[in-house]
DNA sequence: CAACAATAAATGAACGTTCATTCATTTTTA
DNA sequence: TAAAAATGAATGAACGTTCATTTATTGTTG
């Protein structure tokens, strides 16, 4: 094994054992002591790869939002019809949240508390330019409704969010027969 | 000032001091000292109110959801016909979110962390019946698509707390003409 | 290639803080 | 003056982080 693939092997092995913890019990009830327990390493080995909590979940952060948008955009590219494209992310985005649910809720504490640093989440939003262009070209064609990207996102893509948590409490499941209809309540929303 | 009125007094301060830190810091940055330092009494004053610091933040959360549903529902009655309760029910969640931040970001955080006993999750849930209520008599006159009341909420109201959370951040404000606009993304989504 | 030295990585115990909670008193109320 | 409410200091547990050592790796030399 060579030295950067074992840096990145005990790396990532924390980063794994903090998401494991952060979706668990919290941010601040992730005590480092655990993270490194469960990564098998010395508490005191965090140090040599992350700066301090901070920093370690900080990087998390973009990690699993780096993750995020690369499975978003997986199949897609700029040449397709609207509504083609956004259903293509749009289901990507859908699979994701209800699959990978450790990095979905993960995200969603990230995104609804003070636990990240202003600029990280800056930072995480970028990845999404694909999804606003081709919402803008939809615009230009009068297919999509003049809004804020924001309100496209809210009622495009936000309401999954709400379903994975409902889904995590096990009080609602997604199915696949009905996960397009839900596809088309998105789509009704955001379209002209 | 009346007996009872003084326990309230004290009570709804520390609630009140709690709602501040928690919206400033997270439930974990929001130590029993300074909520106690800021409702004006001792540390030790809390644990005559609440038996603990679980305990105090569970109560703010159903104090904070039933204040929610008494304005969402504030105007409405289940005569009117669907989409113009709906609209009213709408309007004044959206209102709620957007001019009560603090509560607003406070359930967020409740919603999106494992900082509520689920058991006080539920009972939070109960409040919204005649909603769920007036959609179903939306989709027995076939004005509503037939899908889960958990689909309808996500895509008719979570979306405003996505808005409510990009307001707060300073990146997006849904000013009163665009308003509308959104109510009309919320009922194109859930209307056949 | 064996022996050793130099460097890097990893460790566990220890540190200083901070936290939620308790308790012996004091203060307020009835 | 008895009962209830409120207090501030004290307590022990838990936390993030550091540090003096130990262990592992790499490079060098005979």
């Amino acid at each position: 094994m060579s030295k950067k693939e074992k840096i990145t092997d005990k790396r990532s092995a924390l980063l794994k054992a903090t998401l494991n913890l952060v979706h668990n019990r919290g941010f601040h009830d992730a005590p480092m002591v655990k993270i490194a327990k469960l990564a098998g390493v010395a508490p005191a080995t965090i140090y040599l790869y992350f700066e301090n909590k901070q920093d370690l979940v900080n990087q998390l952060y973009l990690e699993i939002k780096s993750s995020f948008s690369d499975c978003a955009f997986d199949g897609y590219n700029d040449t397709l019809p609207v509504k083609k494209g956004f259903e293509i992310i749009w289901h990507n985005i859908a699979n994701y949240k209800l699959n990978r649910i450790k990095e979905a809720t993960f995200l969603s504490q990230c995104d609804n508390t003070p636990m990240i640093d202003e600029e990280f989440r800056k930072e995480g939003l970028k990845h999404l330019q694909p999804l606003l262009d081709l919402w803008e070209k939809g615009q230009q064609e009068g297919i999509i409704k003049v809004l804020s990207p924001y309100v496209l996102y809210a009622y495009a893509i936000y309401p999954v969010s709400f379903l994975m948590a409902m889904q995590e409490r096990h009080i609602f499941t997604l199915s696949e027969e009905i996960r397009n209809e839900t596809f088309q309540a998105a789509w009704d929303a955001i379209k002209v």
